[in-house]
RNA sequence: GGGCCCGUAGCCUAGCAGGAUAGGGCGCCGGCCUUCUAAGCCGGAGGUCGCGGGUUCGAAUCCCGCCGGGCCCGCCA
């Protein structure tokens, strides 16, 4: 719609013009303060460019007018130019909002380490990662989920270890200390037992396999992680294990010439002269790579498999790290710039106004999980979509079990509840609706249509700057108008039943597509709940 | 000390490639069910857009400097 709209003025006007949604409606549908930036070479007032410019739009039948007023150009579109759109709309349910974007894009995101399940930190990256995911495969691009999983290094050891104690307190009775650093958590126990079934006890005590029991130990942390995603509507495409990179180590370091030298007995990288702080240590005196190393060969696998643009989402305490990851990109001789690193902030959680408990059970973090069984799959992606991945985000959990207009998503999905009801309760047949012409609608129902026809704008901007919160935003927005539409205007049993109704299913249409494209599902009916 | 993010009404926030009276929500106050689900709608009070400079016809938005908060600054991953 708006790409009409922005090359017919491109066309008219022979320049590239900054559309706006004006505040106000009565302004019309889109606007822009052209005039004001041609005043200037023009040497006119900006009032009088804008009406010069007004009446060149005269004959366009996309229009039904174009006003200037006080130096802005506002434009109001015809209605059978928003009825043939929404027509087609209803007739291609699932091409709706689609684009037809080109372009391979390898997403990666989560990667969190495979030693316990997923804390809610965790969660909102790969809420967020997901839901990129679903608005970039809706434009179109060739979209690869990836996780990156961390099963080398001293947590994968450490992960061998705390199963021991675990096993040697919990089912053999011995008393163990836990040094500060190791794994706790009640997964951990249950993996001791599991562990105990397949390997016997004798696996907690002997320290030659415990390399052994750790990397089955992982193969099983990451089915827990899956199943975690799972639950919330998260999937991924390809699984790359750190264990399996390292063969590739010499030819890669090979790769990056001058890029690494040998230090104090140590290889390093030179990522100083990237723009990075200081040069990196990738290998150690001993011979065992940092984690560092792990990445380079990881990101130039990456680059070697071929794609036009590379997406990460870490959280944002890596923030430090991206310089050198960068440089790395560098060194192997590719286009840093194709890499794009989005951060996901902090959580903290409140339940009703307090600091939500970690709790012991869980190690002292908070567990995706446990989010999930209380608030369930769809206020959590929800909250997450609501707001910048990249700004810390405090939440109350209380918000979101209470079921009226001031948890967001009951709000927008009772919005697609009324219209399938009130749809369910015409005697009207689809034929008849769809052949209704959506003209002399009235002003209520016309901003309405016009909002909901909004929705590929608003998925194109929400993938284009990353802030899948323009989406969640729009739906509650649309949400409120069809209430209050609802409200206004009585539908069945009216002269206007048909039109109203086909209208209510272009906004059902947008609110079902952009829930989706949230990875939430849209309801078809809703019955209150026994508050207890 | 350096880097990144943030500072908008009692609370949570949108806007931040400069543009029309700073939008919402929660909470608070007051209305609306003989009408398709009141899980809704309408109205009201509440703002020095952290502070100070600068750029501009125009700054919440851009630049500089402060103040305040979070995160990070490992040969951990």
């Amino acid at each position: 719609m708006k790409q009409r709209v922005s090359a017919l003025l491109r066309e008219t006007l022979g320049r590239e013009v900054v559309l706006e949604k004006p505040r106000d409606r009565s302004f019309g549908h889109f606007a822009t303060p052209i005039a004001f930036s041609l005043a200037k070479e023009l040497k006119k007032s900006p009032m009088v460019i804008a009406q010069d410019l007004a009446s060149s739009f005269e004959e366009s039948d996309i229009f039904s007018s174009v006003e200037s007023v006080k130096g802005y150009l506002n434009f109001r579109l015809s209605e059978s130019f928003l009825s043939e759109y929404a027509a087609w709309a209803l007739q291609n349910t699932t091409e709706f909002a689609k684009g037809d974007k080109n372009g391979k894009i390898l997403l990666e995101f989560v990667s969190a380490n495979p030693t316990g399940p997923l804390h809610i930190g965790h969660a909102r990256g790969a809420v967020y990662g997901d839901t990129l995911l679903r608005l970039g495969r809706h434009l179109g691009y060739d979209m690869t989920a990836e996780y990156y999983v961390n099963d080398a290094g001293n947590q994968i050891d450490l992960l061998g270890l705390s199963i021991q104690l675990h096993g040697r307190e919990n089912l053999l009775d011995e008393s163990v200390e836990y040094p500060e650093s190791y794994y706790r958590g009640e997964y951990l126990d249950a993996l001791a037992r599991d562990a105990m079934e397949k390997f016997g006890f004798e696996i907690f005590h002997d320290e030659s396999r415990r390399r052994e029991l750790a990397m089955w130990a992982k193969d099983e942390v990451m089915k827990i992680i899956v199943k975690d995603l799972g639950d919330t509507n998260i999937f991924f495409d390809t699984f790359v294990y750190e264990s399996t990179l390292y063969e590739d180590w010499e030819r890669v370091m090979s790769k990056m010439g001058e890029g690494v030298y040998e230090k104090d007995a140590k290889v390093w990288i030179a990522s100083e002269s990237k723009g990075d702080e200081k040069d990196r240590v990738v290998v150690r005196e001993d011979g065992r790579p940092t984690y560092l190393a792990g990445d380079i060969v990881y990101h130039n696998q990456k680059f070697e498999r071929g794609y036009d643009h590379y997406i990460n989402i870490w959280g944002a305490d890596h923030h430090g790290y991206i310089p050198r990851v960068k440089a790395a990109v560098e060194f192997l001789g590719y286009d840093s710039k194709k890499l794009e690193v989005l951060l996901s902030q902090m959580v903290s959680l409140l339940k009703d106004g307090e600091p939500y408990k970690m709790s012991k059970r869980a190690g002292n973090v908070i567990l995706m999980s446990d989010i999930v069984e209380e608030i369930g799959s769809d206020a959590l992606r929800f909250i997450f979509a609501s707001k910048k991945s990249d700004t810390a985000l405090e939440f109350d959990l209380a918000e979101f079990k209470k079921q009226d207009s001031s948890n967001p998503i009951f709000y927008i999905q009772y919005a697609h509840a009324r219209i399938k009801t009130i749809l369910s309760k015409s005697s009207l047949s689809e034929e008849d609706i769809l052949l209704a012409p959506l003209e002399g609608l009235g002003e209520n129902a016309d901003v309405l249509l016009f909002d909901a026809l909004l929705l590929p704008e608003v998925v194109e901007d929400a993938f284009n700057s990353r802030q899948v919160q323009k989406l969640s935003d729009y739906l509650k927005a649309l949400a409120a108008l069809l209430h209050k539409f609802y409200y206004d205007c009585r539908i069945i049993g009216t002269p206007n039943e048909a039109k109203y109704l086909k209208l209510l299913m272009v906004v059902a249409l947008s609110l079902k597509t952009g829930l989706g494209l949230l990875g939430i599902e849209a309801k078809e009916h809703m019955s209150k709940e026994d508050e207890s």
